[in-house]
DNA sequence: AAGCCCTGTAAGAATTATCTTACAGGGCTT
DNA sequence: AAGCCCTGTAAGATAATTCTTACAGGGCTT
């Protein structure tokens, strides 16, 4: 078996990367989240699972109820790896900036 | 079929993800690249069609060699959805530098 | 306590992804 | 042109993932 279930894994699916999003501005129910999906109940259930094994999303019983928040902290692991990349394209940036500017001096 | 085959579910393998903080700093051949990797070289070709596909590569024949070398701007993609997120941790750290000041006055 | 509602999970089929072995194209070198 | 080297690809076995139907636990309400 040997599953991978990391970060990476959790953001590859269209699914779950919207559950982020939904959850982003406020706690919501399992099935108030479920409810904006056309797949079945169970299947945003394990989304869910899924989003909460790796640290993404944070349960919170009240009740019958469990709440799902965000978990901010854990995507930083996607944007350190994403960070030393950031600096290349502004670097391609800053260098169209420099030839624009050459080519407006010229006119 | 219909295969997923984007930016995330790119990255969401350590491999591709390995090549491409290898590839960052300078084009590398297939060959060379595969060198790196216990898995078979068919393998790490297979891994660099797919990100290749998705753009996060581009290829540069020479000769019989074909070099790779990084696209910095596909990545950006990722960034996009991360940077609303990234506010939020901010945010939190902002909050805990608040704490932490009150805390200290007390003393 | 009985029944309803919210939620999670097990099982299994279908889909998708991964990796290896074997082979093919095509540029170099001699 | 013959042979070697670099690379890509097809086929098929293996593994992992996804999704649905069916069911179970446990908190509410009456």
């Amino acid at each position: 078996m040997n599953l991978r279930r990391d970060v990476y894994q959790a953001i590859a699916d269209p699914t779950r990367r919207a559950i982020l999003v939904l959850v982003a501005s406020q706690s919501m129910t399992a099935g108030a989240i479920a409810s904006n999906f056309d797949t079945a109940r169970p299947t945003v259930s394990k989304h869910l699972q899924i989003l909460t094994e790796c640290e993404l999303l944070e349960q919170e019983q009240k009740g019958r109820e469990v709440y799902y928040h965000l978990n901010p902290e854990r995507i930083k692991e996607v944007a350190d790896f994403i960070e030393p990349f950031r600096k290349m394209w502004d670097d391609r940036f800053n260098k169209l900036e420099t030839i624009m500017k050459e080519y407006q001096s010229k006119k």
